[in-house]
DNA sequence: GGTGAAAACAGGCCTGG
DNA sequence: CCAGGCCTGTTTTCACC
């Protein structure tokens, strides 16, 4: 869990590509004033790491007929059966995001669906034969803003 | 808010970049047999139509020391502050997501921190002068998964 | 750990169908 | 709206420090 030791550079890297994954590492070498090939290992070093997961692009939902964005809390019929419950939710596509919780719920998701009726549907035909039980359901009306968690060095004391 | 029209074409490109912004347009174009500006001027297209929205890459937050995961449900105690709030919430580098919503709650959020002590002190000294009301937190154990939403064409009738 | 140069490859811009 | 060619810039690898 604790994080590695990563220096400056790592982390002017990381802040860099964060936000745009097609950016040249030739940019981002001048922007560090360092070679292209030192942005290459350090890129392959913080991706052999497990830091670096690989890369998106960011496609509207509602443009490509996604309207309903929700998030679901749930508890599990038998606690226990976190792995079952699991396998099940990968295989909806709809949902984007799982967690485990502590708190309220067992469980917490997020998913999409093309408008509110389809939200229905994949709540009735596929959340519900799962084995959940006192679900809530919270709809996003709109997404005001999504970004990047903030990268920035751990001040180190001396 | 309907969506635009979009071919085959654009949702295989749409499919390929989206979990790997990093691949090659020429390997899209092999993947759809077109050519590389065929591919070039699409991405453009879907860029210039805001389906695509820029890229991200994907870095592992608890590697990078943010090992707190929260969402966070409020409501507002002056409705109608909702622009206040939000440019508020903009300020805070650890909100990495704003949603308005439905339901039980005026708005959501996501959030990070360092720890659940941080994630505290987040609460205390940056949110809740604000002016929020009745919060809600859940924090999230461990994100189970984490993917982008399905892309299919539409299955449009005859 | 880093550099610098070379080869292979991809991106961007045309022109023409 | 796409193909093919061309030139520029980028990625990747390598010997070397």
């Amino acid at each position: 869990m604790g994080h590695h030791q990563l220096d400056e550079l790592d982390y002017k890297i990381l802040k860099l590509v964060a936000s745009n994954a097609r950016i040249p590492f030739l940019e981002v070498a001048r922007e560090c004033n360092v070679s292209g090939a030192a942005i290459h290992q350090r890129v392959q070093k913080l991706t052999n790491l497990g830091i670096l997961k690989g890369s998106e692009y960011i496609i509207d939902s509602n443009k490509i007929g996604f309207e309903t964005c929700a998030y679901m809390g749930f508890y599990l019929k038998n606690p226990g059966d976190f792995s079952h419950v699991v396998e099940e939710l990968r295989k909806i596509p709809e949902v984007v995001e799982c967690h485990f919780t502590t708190g309220q719920y067992d469980m917490f998701i997020k998913l999409f669906a093309r408008n509110n009726q389809h939200l229905l549907e994949i709540i009735h035909t596929k959340l519900q034969p799962i084995g959940l039980s006192r679900t809530e359901t919270l709809i996003s009306f709109r997404e005001i803003f999504r970004r990047q968690l903030p990268i920035e060095e751990v001040e180190d004391l001396d």
